[in-house]
DNA sequence: GAACCCATCATTTTT
DNA sequence: TGATGGGTTC
């Protein structure tokens, strides 16, 4: 195991049993899983068929998936690599009838859901006001997260009423999941564990198959997530699960730190391994880090060190307001640039999205390339959305949203009077509304509207027809043009009408491009695709763009130069956590900033505003609490460090804190800024650079790889003591790799 | 059924 | 400030 440290060799040696690894930040985890399996297969013989590894998200495990496939070679394709959704779809759908269920049922996302319970809420006469649909569907997915039914939960919370109506809200939600032949994210876990409690035959046939079980990020995992996992290592205790407790920062969508923070007492026998070695930052930045952190009560005993050198010290500069922000960082961009840094070594982070426009405004005036990662992901357009909803009508006629949202998409006249009456007649007979729009031409009192009805049913006949026996893509077209949805974008001949084609193109090319590399294509499984592969898997233009993000995307990776903007308190953290009357909603804000911090490898700048508009009003901030966690000695402070003095004179800090509600101020109206936002650059995936390596081979030779064949050595990146390797394969394309994972040799 | 006006409301987000 | 949703009007 070549270039591994004694913690990280030890990590991947013990193989047998449960083990827990507390990998901090930048201490080489990804590193540490990948060469763990290679370990198991190589020395530990284990057939590459009985290993499973879970991440949380797709980019995760399709980085996973090539580095595995780089170092194991031969058989690595045998692997299960895989998100928890994508794992329990793929058990789902084979074994899903032995639930009743059919196999065919649609992945509902969250605007599924929003429309769901907002049918919901219609149906119960409940008041969106006093029954948020965003509340609602956090509730519903917290009770199924718990295993309580709708029964349960009314029970469990009988004193309410309140709480009756969220069951009647769960119940009826349910209900019409169920008859839409449709789960949503929630259920694909708790679904997986239904069918295994019920069909124990199931549970032992993927018991037996993984054998060996890691976990990635588990401080994310939520209950439901935890208790899959043991159910599957229940009979082997191969289990292995990787995280950081300080990085836990996703409990608002149910993450449970105590997953991690307790699997010692889960797993009394397991091994716990701690990496502490961080090769990523200079020790200033991880000494900040380190101080911030140690605030922090309730959290795994470590620290971080680094043999790295010192480096510069944390810069901590005031600006008088948010405009004033932005410029700074925009010239502190072109000092860096100046100095020969390159825009993608930097990143801008900030807790809000709401902070994105002001900066992107300024680095627009400044012509910085940049580009925005997260924000509104591509399925969620409306015109995507339009056109995946028909798709999934013509794969699940039982899907009544999915046929809602596009019956008079583009308007064909079929209104909400038409609809409303046919959903009546479809809960009478209790079938699907498709099945009512099927014979429209029988119904009572629908006598306008009943041609148009039949007109439109015929045209989704033919598209199913087409779908049985054409290309996804070849159908796709035909629900373009012969819906009109084409025709009524190219004539309206605006600038948003024209992107929206652009998009619906784009769309055209996923799906082209799912063709021609799914094994079998099918409409169900590229559906699958598209509601579990939430962001576009960027384009890796590869031009030098500088990087903007919140704090929670930023997690996992890094960059040489970071700015944290924002560093006010109330702003991060943030107002909600500190009224909150939880003590552990600040300590995540915490973590975050940990994670801000650690995202750093050679300089990082930290930034507050004297003076911020927040929601149109005009805000005084103090500094936030996180600034003064960082020693001292490592910063560097610049611009004016009193906080509302700027504007007010000289009053107290802490009067601020106290009256902050007091200090702020109405906006009149009238004024703003003149610059308008362009259309958003789209999100680039980022990686991370790896350690070591001794190679005999440079750009331009030819290399052989173990699964890839034969290849043309195109750019070679130092990154530590390792290479980043671009590779041109005869067969396979072109892959990234790491050197000194990649075993390839010189021709 | 579409265009407009007003009131309301604001973390973080992946699957 | 801004997005969004509901209600009103033509």
């Amino acid at each position: 195991m070549a270039g591994l440290n004694p913690k990280q060799e030890e990590a991947c040696s013990y193989t047998e049993g449960p083990l827990l690894i507390l990998a901090g930040a930048g201490s080489g985890k990804t590193r540490v899983i990948t060469h763990r399996i290679a370990y198991l297969i190589d020395e530990r013989s284990v057939n590459p068929y009985n290993i499973l590894a879970i991440t949380f998200t797709n980019k995760a495990a399709g980085e996973m998936r090539e580095r595995v496939d780089a170092i194991v070679g031969f058989g690595a394709e045998s692997i299960w690599v895989s998100t928890f959704h994508s794992m329990c779809v793929r058990i789902l759908r084979r074994f899903y009838e032995r639930l009743g269920g059919k196999n065919n049922f649609t992945i509902y996302d969250a605007d599924d859901q929003k429309a769901a319970v907002k049918e919901v809420l219609r149906l119960l006469s409940l008041d969106e006001k006093q029954y948020p649909v965003r509340a609602m569907i956090a509730a519903i997915s917290k009770a199924k997260e718990s295993f309580l039914s709708p029964s349960q939960y009314e029970e469990q919370n009988a004193g309410s009423f309140r709480e009756q109506n969220v069951a009647a809200i769960y119940r009826e939600y349910q209900k019409r999941l169920r008859s839409n032949n449709a789960l949503d994210f929630d259920d694909l876990i708790c679904r997986t564990i239904d069918l295994f409690l019920q069909h124990p035959d199931v549970l032992e046939l993927y018991q037996e198959r993984f054998r060996y079980i890691m976990v990635d990020e588990y401080q994310d995992t939520n209950h439901a997530q935890f208790v899959l996992v043991k159910m599957l290592a229940a009979k082997y205790r191969n289990l292995c699960v990787v995280g950081d407790d300080d990085q836990s920062i996703y409990k608002f969508r149910g993450a449970n730190i105590y997953n991690i923070l307790n699997f010692e007492e889960e797993y009394p026998d397991a091994k716990v391994v701690k990496l502490e070695q961080n090769y990523r930052s200079t020790a200033n930045i991880l000494n900040a880090a380190n101080g911030v952190i140690a605030n922090n009560e309730g959290r795994k005993d470590k620290s971080l060190w680094t043999e790295n050198p010192e480096g510069e010290k944390v810069v901590f500069t005031r600006y008088e307001d948010d405009r004033g922000e932005a410029a700074g960082v925009a010239k502190r961009i072109f000092k860096l640039l100046q100095a020969g840094g390159r825009l993608s070594d930097m990143a801008v982070l900030y807790r809000t999205n709401a902070q994105s426009r002001i900066l992107e405004e300024q680095m627009i005036r400044e012509n910085i390339p940049y580009q925005l990662v997260g924000g509104t992901n591509f399925y969620a357009r409306k015109e995507i959305r339009d056109m995946v909803g028909y798709l999934k009508v013509i794969s699940n006629p039982a899907d009544d949203i999915s046929l809602v949202r596009i019956i008079n998409v583009p308007r064909r006249g079929i209104g909400d009077t038409t609809v409303n009456r046919m959903r009546d007649i479809a809960a009478e007979r209790g079938t699907s509304l498709y099945d009512v729009l099927l014979d429209a031409d029988q119904l009572p009192g629908l006598s306008r509207a009943a041609g148009k009805v039949k007109d439109f049913v015929e045209l989704m006949e033919r598209f199913r027809r087409t779908a049985e026996d054409g290309t996804i893509s070849v159908l796709y077209q035909e629900i373009l043009d012969q819906t009109g949805y084409r025709k009524e974008l190219e004539q309206e001949r605006t600038d948003e009408a024209r992107s929206r084609l652009e998009n619906l193109q784009e769309l055209l090319n996923k799906i082209s491009d799912y063709e021609m590399h799914a094994e079998q294509p099918s409409l169900v499984e590229l559906l699958e695709e598209i509601s579990l592969v939430a962001d576009t898997d960027a384009e890796e233009d590869g031009s030098d763009r500088l990087t903007m993000m919140t704090l929670h995307s930023a997690k996992g990776l890094e960059f040489p130069y970071v700015f944290m903007v924002g560093m006010e308190e109330r702003l991060f953290p943030s107002g909600l956590s500190l009224d909150s009357d939880d003590p552990d909603a600040t300590e995540e804000e915490r973590r975050l900033c940990y994670v801000g911090i650690t995202r750093a490898m050679k300089q990082l700048y930290l930034s507050a505003a004297g003076r911020r508009m927040v929601n149109g009003n005009l805000t005084f901030p103090a500094v936030s609490r996180f600034i003064e966690e960082i020693p001292e000695n490592l910063l560097q402070k610049e611009g004016k460090q009193e906080d509302a003095d700027a504007i007010f004179g000289s009053q107290d800090r802490n009067r601020y804190y106290d009256e902050w509600q007091g200090t702020t101020f109405r906006r009149k109206t009238g004024s703003g800024y003149g610059v308008r936002r362009e259309s958003r650059p789209k999100p680039t995936m980022q990686r991370g650079l790896p350690e070591k390596a001794a190679v005999d081979y440079t750009v331009g030779d030819t290399v052989k790889h173990i699964k890839f064949g034969r290849g043309v050595v195109k750019e070679m990146i130092r990154g530590g003591n390792d290479y980043e390797v671009t590779v041109l394969f005869d067969g396979a394309g072109e892959k990234r790799m790491f050197a000194s994972l990649a075993k390839l040799r010189k021709v």
